[in-house]
DNA sequence: CCACATTTGTCCGTATGTATC
DNA sequence: AGATACATACGGACAAATGTG
């Protein structure tokens, strides 16, 4: 059994997280800085974790405001 | 119009290259230090460009192998 | 079996830019 | 104007798998 890399964890978790209700379309992610300190890793991981679920189209990325769960209503007029 | 990402970009091509019949599944991409010359970027943008194509299911990775177009056909049973 | 080169893999820390508040 | 937060990109250290001799 293959060992996951934390990057591939945590985006996982987040994934998780998105499908049990925890994390509801809309709702904003935390600070890159609060997620290194939650999961011990450097902000280049955390990185990493992002480009892949904006790939999953899990999250949309806004510079300057934050990270938010996809809201398909949303989808098309974005703020 | 937004400037995209050199990861983005690279990533854009390599999926058209797939679409367009010119990458097949099965084959195998160039190395990533070959990349990195053909695009003139660093590795770790390459990496980038790969963690997003695996999340697209376009491409897969192989350690000490290399990295090939995602084939349904060998899906199960690598080489 | 062992040694070695090649290749990919993970993760880190940093510099710089840009959008938002 | 200043603070905050995300975005892009780089380069390096070290690990792990593969293939070859």
């Amino acid at each position: 059994m293959p060992v996951l890399p934390d990057y591939f964890k945590i985006s996982n978790k987040i994934q998780e997280d998105v499908k049990r209700g925890k994390l509801k379309p809309g709702d904003k992610l935390p600070s890159i800085a609060e997620l290194c300190k939650q999961h011990d890793v450097s902000p280049s991981t955390i990185r990493l974790v992002f480009v892949r679920l904006e790939a999953l189209e899990v999250i949309d990325r806004h510079q300057g405001k934050g990270v938010y769960v996809t809201d398909p209503a949303t989808w098309m007029r974005k703020p």
